[in-house]
DNA sequence: ATTAGAGGATTGTTCAACGATCCATCAATA
DNA sequence: TATTGATGGATCGTTGAACAATCCTCTAAT
C-alpha cells in the first residue's frame, strides 16, 4: 500500500526534469559553474561574442544566460559596456555575513519546530565535510560546509528562505577567491560544525546560536582581513 | 564646510539615476507596475506579440523584460506556453509570511543599534498611512503599509535584507486582489501601526516583537480565509 | 464519451543589420 | 608636461525576419 500511497507526489516531484531547461539556462549553468569555481575570476569581462561563439549560442541566447546570472548576483551588467564577473567589496561580504546572521539563527532557534528529517540533514552535512578532510579535498570541505549552513536555515522549512541561502552562499563564494590557503580556511570550522550540529540534535538551541554567532565573526574577520591584505 | 563634505558620496550616489536606460529594465517597470495595482490580474497570460505591439518594442527586448519579472516572482514562464501573472496558492502567502517573520522581527531587534533616523523612518510611513486613511484612499494606505514593514526591516541597515524585503512584499501584493474590499483589510492594522512604531521609538523591542508577530497571525488568517473563500 | 489526428497559432532560437555608446589613441593647447 | 578635445574601431542595444518546435483547438472516428 505504502509503495501506491504517494504516487502522485512522486510524479509531481519528477516535473521539473520534464520541462526541461532552455538553452539560456543550460548556458547559465556553465557560466555559473566556472564562475564558482573560479576558472573566471571576479572581474573577468564576458564578451558577448567571444563567449557566444566558444559556447555555440546566439548573442540572445546568451544575454538571457547573463540575465539570469546577473540576477544571481554572480555577474554585473554595465549599460554599454558589457557583464563581469562580481568583484566583491569589503562591504558586500559585511553585508552577506549580515543577512546569514539573521537567516541562520533564525534557522537555529526553529529547531525546536522543525522535523526530525531536517535536523539529521545538518548532522549529514558534517560528516559529508570530515569526511572530505580526510580525503584531503578541501575545495570539497568547502561545499560541504556551505550545505551544512544552508540546512540550518533550511530549519525553517520555507522555500522562499532556502532560496535565499542559496544565493547568498553562491555569492559569497566570490569571496573565497581572495584566500590563499583554502586549507587554512576551512579546517578550524570542521570541529565548530559538529559542535552546533550536536547541540541542534540535542534542542540546545540556545548555546547552538550563541556559537553560530561566534563562528559567523571570526569567519568574517578572516575573511575580510584578507580583503585588506589584497589592497596592500 | 559641511555642504561640500560628503560630494563624493552624493555623487556616487546619484550614479544609478545615469545608467539607468535600458529598454527592457523600462519596459519590466511599466509591467511591474500594472502588475501591481491590479490591472494585469494573476492569471493574464501576456502575449508576446499583443505586449511588443502594445508597448512599442521587439519580441527580444520584451522577452528580456519578462525575464526580469520572474526572477522576482510577478511573473511565471512556462515553456512553450508563454508567461503569465503569477497566481499565489495559499501556500505562497504562507511561506512569505514565514520570511515576513524572520526579517522583520530581527529588524526590530536591532533597533537597539539602528541609525535613529531609520526608527524615524518607520514613524513617518505610519502617518503616511493615516493621511492616506483620512482621505480615503485605501490603495494607498495599503502602499503606506508595506513601506512601514519595509522599514522595520530596514532597521537591520543591510542592503540585501531590504532588497529581500522589497520583493517579498511585491509579491504579496499578488494576493492582495483576492480581498474585496480594501478598507477592512486595511483599516484595523492602522492602529497596530502606530502601536508598533512607538514601542519602537520608545526602544522596547520586546513588546514591539510581540505586538509584530501578532500581526502576522491575524493578517495572515485573514488572507488565507479569503484565498478558502474564493476556491468554495 | 473517449481517442486520434490535422491545422493554426505561439513560442524558442538564430541570424543579420544598424544606430548608440564606450574606449584607446593621438593631436592640440596652455 | 599635463590637460583637453577629436577621431575611429570595437562592442553593446535593439530591431525585424525567419524557421523549427511545441502547444492548443477543433473535427472526425471509434
Amino acid at each position: 500500500m505504502t509503495a501506491t500511497a504517494g504516487w502522485a507526489e512522486r510524479l509531481s516531484a519528477a516535473r521539473p526534469v520534464l520541462d526541461r531547461a532552455s538553452a539560456a539556462e543550460l548556458v547559465a549553468d556553465v557560466l555559473r559553474e566556472n564562475v564558482i569555481d573560479g576558472s573566471l575570476p571576479p572581474g573577468t569581462r564576458l564578451s558577448e561574442e567571444t563567449i557566444g561563439n566558444l559556447l555555440g549560442v546566439s548573442r540572445n541566447t546568451l544575454r538571457e544566460a547573463f540575465r539570469l546570472l546577473s540576477h544571481e548576483n554572480l555577474l554585473v551588467h554595465e549599460l554599454h559596456r558589457g557583464v563581469f564577473v562580481r568583484k566583491l567589496a569589503a562591504a558586500d561580504v559585511a553585508d552577506i555575513y549580515a543577512m546569514r546572521r539573521v537567516l541562520e539563527t533564525a534557522g537555529v532557534r526553529a529547531v525546536v519546530t522543525a522535523p526530525p528529517e531536517a535536523v539529521r540533514e545538518v548532522g549529514r552535512h558534517v560528516e559529508e565535510g570530515q569526511a572530505a578532510a580526510d580525503a584531503g579535498d578541501w575545495v570539497a570541505v568547502g561545499t560541504a560546509n556551505m550545505r551544512f549552513h544552508r540546512a540550518i536555515a533550511a530549519l525553517l522549512a520555507s522555500p522562499r528562505v532556502d532560496a535565499t541561502m542559496a544565493r547568498l552562499l553562491a555569492e559569497l563564494r566570490l569571496a573565497f577567491h581572495v584566500m590563499g590557503e583554502l586549507r587554512l580556511f576551512h579546517e578550524p570550522y570542521l570541529e565548530d560544525n559538529a559542535r552546533i550540529a550536536a547541540l541542534l540534535a540535542a534542542g540546545d538551541h540556545e548555546r547552538a546560536e550563541w556559537e553560530l554567532l561566534a563562528y559567523f565573526d571570526t569567519a568574517q574577520a578572516q575573511l575580510l582581513a584578507a580583503f585588506a591584505e589584497r589592497e596592500a
